[in-house]
DNA sequence: ATAAGTTTGTGAATGATTTCACAAGCGTCA
DNA sequence: TGACGCTTGTGAAATCATTCACAAACTTAT
């Protein structure tokens, strides 16, 4: 199948959402005009988008909501659930360890390390802290989908590349500063310090 | 000026990122070369990305690391600190309320809110967290320059909104599903979920 | 002072993404 | 059935972003 662009694989997260909306609403027909003044994009670019994937639409009348939305829930992976560990248990990754809204998209965090003798064992939500020395001998058994990297900077390549060592192939990292991804695993980095420098450049530059 | 590509700021700010590591370990020129190299892109981009905004190279040599830096910095408006206040004081609100990253980087965090009267008054690390009440008031004499969201999804369009008319010029916002930035406000989403799902459509349609 | 070796800055070429524009398909209604 | 109104799917055009490639400018060595 041809590549697609990663601004796709965006729009089509933000039209799943809106399906998902529309389908509680009980809408039954959408048309690619609707979705994309909900998305703020245009038309054609909605077309454009789902005609990478096929032609799901009926022309005259636009698109049976449930049929749309499971065709992007297959094309996007989301028929099954995920199985997600979070390698650091600190603030941000107690924060995300314990927000039901992963849940609710189809990613089950099942496991929350650490390597502090004092924070292993504890309780976060439902899920006992463990020791991320056991982090290779788990990935066997449980099959981990994702690793979320929440960990101090320092040591957090080795730590990457342990995580693609040990069969899992996705990483969503939160560690700033340059991280390259191992071989074979897909990685995204959220960079809070960087959108905020990016408003920064937004305020400083406005007209 | 020309409209900059959001892409290329995101560069800006990894270029900047380099140059303080590159800074810090005393070395005082640097290639397009070895920006790219670090950075993971060519230097051919480096080069049109620094162009954009006049030439700070010498033939021959290369870039100051100490002009590019502070060329970048005054580029990026980071040449001055930014005032942020976080609304919400929940999981990830607390979370981000708590870094020190974003001081290191010219952001400081200086005002805490929610509505909830059992949170109100709790302090968070130095910060005590106001009620969002006085959000308006606060403003005013305080001079925020961002705004960060991190509030449930319903009642976030009408904070956003509310942020908007308190003359705060930017967002960061952390609230899952669509929001509409106010007119004259800049905003930056994170999106947790979509970034999940970008992961779960790699993992499904790789080769 | 000259030659050799680097590296910048930038037009031109290429590649990628978005927008345009319209024929063709479908539903409705008379 | 046929005409009408709407909406899709998609080539073609336009726009936007990246890469190429090289003259010009600088440093260093001799
Ligand atoms: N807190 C935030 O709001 C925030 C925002 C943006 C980015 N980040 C980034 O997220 C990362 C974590 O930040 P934080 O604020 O949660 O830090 P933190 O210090 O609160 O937590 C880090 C945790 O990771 C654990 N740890 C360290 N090395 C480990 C290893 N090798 N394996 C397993 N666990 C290990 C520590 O014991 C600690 O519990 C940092 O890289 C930071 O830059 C955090
Ligand atoms: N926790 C995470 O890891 C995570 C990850 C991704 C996205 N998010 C998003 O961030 C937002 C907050 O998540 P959370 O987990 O921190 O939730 P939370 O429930 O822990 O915290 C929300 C806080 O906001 C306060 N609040 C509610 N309405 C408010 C208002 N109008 N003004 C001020 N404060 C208000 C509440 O009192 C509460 O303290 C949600 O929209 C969620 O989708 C959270």
């Amino acid at each position: 199948m041809k590549r697609i662009a990663e601004s796709t694989v965006r729009r089509l997260s933000i039209y799943l959402g809106f399906l998902e909306d529309i389908n509680r609403r009980g809408t039954t027909t959408v048309s690619s005009e609707q979705l994309a003044k909900l998305g703020g994009t245009t038309s054609a670019q909605v077309r454009k988008d789902l005609s990478l994937f096929g032609s799901f639409g009926k022309r005259g009348l636009g698109y049976s909501v449930a049929e749309l939305l499971g065709r992007l829930r297959q094309i996007m992976g989301l028929e099954r659930r995920w199985r997600v560990c979070i390698i650091g248990a600190g603030k941000i990754g107690a924060a995300l360890a314990q927000f039901e809204g992963f849940a609710q998209r189809g990613f089950d965090v099942v496991a929350v390390y650490d390597s502090n003798p004092a924070r292993i064992g504890e309780m976060l939500g439902e899920l006992r802290i463990r020791d991320v020395a056991f982090l290779e001998r788990d990935a066997e058994t449980e099959k981990f989908d994702i690793a979320v990297l929440a960990i101090p900077p320092r040591g957090a390549q080795k730590m990457a590349d342990r995580v693609g060592r040990a069969g899992i192939g996705a990483i969503l990292n939160f560690v700033a500063g340059q991280l390259t991804a191992p071989p074979k695993v897909a990685m995204r980095t959220v960079d809070m310090a960087m959108e905020l420098e990016a408003l920064s450049f937004a305020l400083t530059n406005r007209d």
